[in-house]
DNA sequence: TGTACATCAGTGAACGCGCGTTCACTGATGTAC
DNA sequence: TGTACATCAGTGAACGCGCGTTCACTGATGTAC
């Protein structure tokens, strides 16, 4: 047997693909609250049962897509961010989410949007949500690293509860990079993700839509603001 | 009949909203997508076919959740928003907008979260809708009337969708606010909305939660990218 | 002020539908000797 | 290599449930003369 697998689990490997495979193209009629087990089993020529053999209940099937969502989200923009300079890197990871999540507006809404009433997401989501501020805030400690990067003068000290915050996730994440810069990365973090979901959920209609420039214009402006320089 | 209005008239206009206020206390329950006409009647001690009468479908029920939501933050901004510093007046309606997410998480999710799937919004929602951004252009546009507000040194012209989207939105909203503040406003609604989405969405939990120094410092910064200059 | 008729609110039964989950089962695949 | 048993995948029926919407109806409120 290949790899050491049976021909059994091959299978299963193979056929748990598929309903998860057939759940996203559900959740892109009907969305993550309406998402159903025996609509899935239809989709897929079985019987409803039948998955229970797979996912123990509606729930884990809703969690397996929200891991494979931040997962393949996180892997798209990791191999965006490329290149020598911080602040392309930065473009391109933003754009990397842009494009990403209007490829797949409903897995971006069952990540970003609402939470699903009656669902709590376990722990095993936490690290690939992370992915993301994770390749954000590489791409400017390595700028910071390599002394491309200015610290910012902020207007006062921070409030203390703030302070403590930033020290505390500085020392898990980054901890060379001054509490003032990983500040503006949450800002900048935040930001995006604003951006993409008023783009998607239909609240630029009527100001900046389409979005492509207004966006691309916006990015540069957080790029400034934190400091990445353009090389060009 | 006091106001004209005969005993049936003012019955059906208390009925009505005592249907949207028990389809509230279930959206809080149980999302908007399992929103159900049946419960909202079993609430009230009706028979769900009664509804009808009210409200000629689920859909129908919902628009009205949506515009009362929008109008019932639209008037806590705008009621906040007051005071002669124009910076101070910027916090003041960040802070109301956060407030008002926080008290009523699930409205916010109605209006700014995934949209629902299956509904589509008609234009009865869109004048509502505008009134946050309204408010916060208005404390702009209003410090840059009394030449309070320096316009912004952009990096270079705006692309040309984008300028010409900033000229027909001033036309509409602001016409003599120059295209580069408004765009500066764009851009802090955004940001807005995208941490209070994070806040609420959980998001920041493992990063800056509790928020509220975050979001307060991040309104100062906004407040200084737009030039509003504290008058403290 | 009183009567006749029209309008409207709310009832209760019914329609056809889909849902998640359990359970005893058949038959195929894998394992130990 | 061959047999006996254990494991697992998938079936099909059933459970109890809730949903939106329609429809003919009763009885109360309003209106016109």
């Amino acid at each position: 047997m290949s790899a050491g697998q049976t021909a059994r689990e091959r299978a299963r490997a193979e056929l748990t693909w598929e309903i998860t495979e057939a759940a996203r193209r559900q959740l892109a009629e009907v969305g993550a609250g309406a998402l159903s087990l025996r609509a899935v089993a239809r989709e897929l020529g079985m019987v409803s049962s039948a998955l229970y053999r797979y996912f123990p209940s509606r729930d884990d099937l809703l969690t397996a897509l929200i891991v494979q969502a931040y997962d393949s989200l996180g892997a798209a923009v990791e191999s965006a961010a490329v290149g020598a300079d911080p602040s392309t890197r930065w473009r391109s990871a933003c754009n990397a989410v842009r494009d990403w999540a209007r490829d797949r507006q409903h897995e971006y809404a069952l990540i970003y949007g609402s939470p699903v009433p009656g669902y709590r997401a376990p722990r095993s989501t936490v690290a690939p949500a992370a992915r993301v501020p994770m390749v954000l805030l590489g791409v400017v400690s390595q700028a910071w690293r390599r002394g491309a990067l200015t610290a910012p003068a902020e207007p006062g000290p921070f409030p203390p509860v703030l302070d403590e915050q930033l020290r505390v996730l500085a020392e898990a994440v980054a901890p060379e990079l001054p509490a003032a810069i990983l500040n503006r990365v949450l800002i900048a973090w935040t930001q995006l993700f604003g951006m993409i979901s008023f783009e998607l959920f239909g609240q630029l209609v009527g100001s900046v839509s389409p979005s492509d420039e207004f966006f691309a214009h916006a990015t540069d402006q957080m790029a400034s603001f934190l400091g990445l320089v353009s090389e060009k």
